[in-house]
DNA sequence: ATGAAAGCGCTAACAA
DNA sequence: TTGTTAGCGCTTTCAT
């Protein structure tokens, strides 16, 4: 038999510092708590007490008797088109990060719509985005826990959330090839079961409307983010009658195997193709075009959205708060006007 | 103003229930544990009571009360090499999937050797690798909680690890090559801070030698893994006055901008220029030419780690335990005798 | 500046 | 099968 003492619990509790270091226990959780009323003196022999002790505070101890309670969960739907994009691990990385630093724990779920997970236990809720798992964000809306939701704009007043304007974005890319002579435009959508995704077609969709341009369905190809479907899509495009002469693609990633599909048929970019992707995913300089895009700010989405729930949690933020961000066109060389022109 | 009630914590208690459903707070604790001992009546009217209550049990209270505890930590360094890795990725969606299904709390930490978090409240720990942040797993050794290290192999008794054999690896990509006729070889390596790339460096030169052939430093060359460096180290192999009819590449993400360098200068896939990566990134199956790698069980390695320390944090298992995994080639189409051969 | 003591909300003997 | 009760380890008044 295993002896009491060498189990996974820690054994030494505030109560053998404080016998050890001369004084009580509320002295020993000033010294934790970092409370400036106690005297040098004590402070040093609780110290050294908890240094020879070894002793770690229980966190579950000290969310109980406080009330307090520095988890923040990251939902994350469980899709691979959301868990693979660039979008989602420059999110994950920047929450991580900040997370690290503001000492705040960090928990993660990948979740599916019927997850029915642990939320209860948490201080604050981050969605990296809702696809299907509505009922989640009312989980967390109806107990009143801090929280956000990234790359969905929610008209409702009681959901905060941060998002960048996908509609302009798109448009700005569309405007932009349409200004380098372009009217024979595709686009090669995201999966439309997100928001982000359903802003950027009806961003194309109506800037080619409002310039007088027709709306091809040949020319609209759905994907679900995937570079595989982004293969397929290129190859469909490229063997219609009229092949576009530009196509905007609704992630890097997948403007990277657009390109390569074109490359691979002789075609030369942007001679013969423009391409304008979305994300400013650093691999698109490595391509053997650089991809003209539309950057997003990810890292400033994520850490937004830390700063903003850690100052709820704190009580130092109270109101709902929506934040839309702009993105911005970058050019680089997978563009020009068309040949012809 | 929002009433008191209406805040972040829960304000409804076991208590609450247990008066509405008319019992104690005792039986409510069962129903809440699923103890088969509660009349189904009494448990009928406890979940009636909870439901209309709204009630959720305070996670903290339950750890605090049963000295238990569900929370995984998975702990990443923080290095890009490794963090945007298809590694690191792969193994936090397999990490992550589980202990969506096992009704495990996923705590993650994107550490660098500095950080000092709060590594005190979760019941076990898995490590993504271990760089430079060794002192962290001994804090976990010390208080005996339950933990795994992935990806490296350490002979001290006393830690659990699940790796592959990448020394076998090496080995059997240089085999390869050189059974195809093959004996310039160079290899690519990825971050040394990291024992996988460097066992994948030993196993390359071992097979050099034990095939009589020599090592030579000009086609070692040395990166972080990240597509930025192998591109350099591409172009650097290729313009070497005898450049090399083979080379092994410890990444698949990095193989494939070897691949696209070699194509842009004319050289053709294989023909020219063999290429073995190592991961089995799906990503390499849309490269212009498929590559022959070196498959890693990733989603397996997580799945055992999450396994193990389940086990052992609900007393099923109770011994250290080593597991190397076998590699395995996976043969496509970059590779083929060298001309003239 | 410090200590005593009352919980925080729950689990787990133990008793009934 | 159910209830009573003593903690779990800490925070936080309230005195002193």
């Amino acid at each position: 038999m295993v002896k009491e003492e060498d189990t996974v619990k820690n054994r030494v509790s505030i109560r053998d510092v404080a016998k050890r270091a001369g004084v009580s226990i509320a002295t020993v959780s000033r010294v934790i708590n970092r409370s400036p009323s106690v005297k040098k003196k004590n402070r040093e022999k609780v110290l050294e007490a908890i240094r020879q002790l070894n002793f770690v505070p229980s966190v579950s101890a000290q969310r109980l008797a406080s009330g307090r309670n520095n988890v923040v969960a990251l939902i994350i739907p469980r899709y691979e088109g959301i868990f693979y994009s660039f979008y989602a691990l420059e999110l994950l990385r920047g929450i991580g990060t900040l997370c690290d630093s503001l000492k705040l724990d960090l928990l993660l779920h990948l979740a599916n719509g019927r997850s029915n997970f642990n939320l209860s236990g948490i201080g604050a809720a981050i969605f990296a985005d809702i696809i299907g798992n509505r009922h989640q964000l009312d989980f967390i809306l109806e107990r009143n826990i801090p929280c956000v939701v990234i790359n969905n704009y929610f008209n409702e007043d009681n959901v905060s959330c941060i998002a960048i304007d996908n509609f302009k974005g798109a448009q700005m890319a569309v405007e932009y090839l349409i200004g380098l002579g372009h009217f024979k435009i595709a686009h090669i959508t995201g999966d439309l079961v997100t928001q982000a995704a359903q802003q950027r077609l009806e961003g194309y969709k109506s800037t080619l409307k409002n310039r007088g341009l027709s709306i091809e369905d040949d020319y609209i190809i759905k994907t679900d983010y995937s570079r595989g479907q982004a293969l397929q899509a290129a190859e469909k495009l490229l063997s219609l009658k009229y092949p576009p002469t530009a196509i905007f693609v609704a992630s890097d990633s997948m403007a990277l195997e657009v390109m390569n599909v074109a490359l691979e048929k002789g075609l030369k970019i942007p001679q013969d193709l423009s391409i304008v992707g979305f994300d400013d995913n650093p691999s698109a300089l490595y391509g053997k075009v650089s991809l003209t895009t539309i950057k997003q700010p990810l890292i400033k989405m994520a850490e937004e959205a830390v700063k903003y729930v850690d100052a709820v949690m704190k009580g130092k933020e109270t109101s709902v708060k929506k934040m839309v961000l702009s993105p911005e066109l970058i050019i680089r060389d997978s563009c020009c006007p068309p040949k012809n022109f």
